[in-house]
DNA sequence: TCGTTGATTCAGCCACGCTTGAAACGTACG
DNA sequence: CGTACGTTTCAAGCGTGGCTGAATCAACGA
């Protein structure tokens, strides 16, 4: 049989059998940091693949706005609209701030940089 | 209870609402073509969101590779590889050419034009 | 203080996409 | 021919991400 890899991994681990395979591990570093940023454009691109929050940043590029403006142009329950923004902001694609009771969120300064960064190819933005 | 909308919709079927929901509906086809748009991205960057298919195009974009060579940097199953592999050329991303026993996959040339599009906040590429 | 509104969190369910094993296809070589 | 190789397709199983309903928090006004 001899199983030449275990394949029930993580994403993330999977990043590490790929460039182990990629190259024949001659250093140390740069591998893993090629991993890092394959991980990091993984996680980008999963956020904007939905079309809930590829509205959401659609509307959010054009300028900030509160939740309440957020739900007009995305027709979702409220509960479900905060899941989602709760993942944009865990991978750092949107910014928030209180104002009363509302809450303002905005695009990330570097967020259109990421995007474009975690298209492959990119091979760093050289 | 007044039922909004009904909520059990396929991605495309979502983009209508939302079309419907962020502009007042006042002609009749420039909605529907950024409902399109919206929906190919989406497409574009699901096909984008998985590790296998980015790690695939990441090595396309380098050069054209046939299937035995892209494996070796792709460590899973051939019948596996095979089926990603269809998922990027059903949405027009690779492109692929026999060779005898082999096929060559290469990136298309439009490839990295839609993927740039495909970014929320494109706007059309303007 | 209480009630209301805006927003988030929690627990559970379900469909979809990924993965797998086996079989079928096309091509080259003996 | 038959065999071996490269690639694709098929029919399943399984796990995870998205959706829902109800509870919770945070801020303002009466």
């Amino acid at each position: 049989m001899t199983p030449r890899t275990e394949v029930s991994e993580r994403p993330a681990e999977l990043a590490d059998a790929i460039a182990a395979t990629a190259a024949p591990a001659r250093g140390t570093s740069p591998d893993a940091a090629e991993a890092g940023a394959r991980d990091d454009a993984l996680t980008v691109l999963q956020a904007l693949a939905d079309p809930v929050r590829w509205t959401v940043l659609d509307a959010l590029a054009e300028q900030p706005r509160c939740v309440c403006d957020i739900q007009e142009r995305v027709p979702v329950a409220g509960n479900l609209l905060s899941y989602h923004l709760k993942v944009l902001r865990d991978c750092g694609l949107v910014t928030t701030s209180r104002r009363g009771r509302w809450v303002d969120y905005s695009l990330a300064p570097d967020a259109r940089g990421r995007m474009v960064a975690s298209l492959p190819g990119a091979g760093g933005t050289p």
